[in-house]
DNA sequence: TGGTCAGTTGAGTAGATACTCAATTAAATG
DNA sequence: CATTTAATTGAGTATCTACTCAACTGACCA
């Protein structure tokens, strides 16, 4: 039996007055179930989404579309971020691959817009952040 | 005149079909303004808050207090990741830093529990994820 | 059709981050 | 009071990330 076990044993013996084997195995079950209760796939794509986010220039980016609330040009863009071109391009395409900013081409010139994922999230967090 | 402002008198050239100092500076006020329409230490809250919850350790550990619904003991959790006990022990404080989980000591064990906001959070997560 | 321009790509790198190990604290227990 | 135990702290390190630079692509225009 490792250590962590050994200890979940005590616990559950103060927990529930005594502690058999199969009180072990089953409070180990439950929480195993409450991890997996959401595929692997899904929670790969919401840590996707929230590393997308979690970087001051990337929050940013999104933050100005979707106040904005229309396309911006990248041009545009360069002017709210302290980053050179290429950088701006690297974390918008982070941006778009975890969803959270769609592109178009127009002319000479190439736009970007928050998606509605975007904007459901930003909200959220400005609202039940202190 | 900097290559980015250039580049921008050119597209609001497109765009307005002319360009004059004072429409390059209107817009570069436009959105400085939507940069700034949020405090920067309420922005700084939103980033750390993220960037809690964007580590696959940390992540569990939020969505197992979360489903759980109640509080858990330090070795509950320790069974649910792959960690050492001062791993466990580091990502609990910085979730406790970011405000998404509270701790409470039981006798010689501790326990924790989700916050609203991790509640808030995740159910938002969840429900505009792919 | 050669040049310019908007934006992208990939390699390289400085700095940040997430762990582990060892030492420590503080509380319960004998 | 000494020991055991739960949990924390801090230092050290391997890995990851966010950027820059330089080279590139492809569209537009002279």
């Amino acid at each position: 039996m490792t250590h962590a076990t050994e200890r979940l044993e005590r616990y559950l013996e103060d927990e529930l007055g005594e502690c058999r084997n199969e009180d072990i195995e089953r409070r180990l079950t439950e929480l195993g179930t409450l991890e997996a209760a959401v595929g692997s796939p899904r929670v790969e794509s919401e840590l996707g989404v929230l590393t997308a986010l979690a970087n001051e220039t990337r929050y940013t980016l999104v933050r100005v579309l979707v106040s904005a609330g229309e396309e911006r040009c990248v041009c545009e863009l360069n002017a709210v971020v302290d980053i050179t071109e290429s950088g701006l391009s690297h974390a918008l395409s982070t941006l778009i691959d975890a969803g959270l900013v769609e592109s178009r081409k127009d002319g000479r010139w190439k736009k970007f817009r928050a998606t509605n994922r975007a904007v459901a999230l930003l909200t959220v967090i400005e609202g039940c952040t202190a």
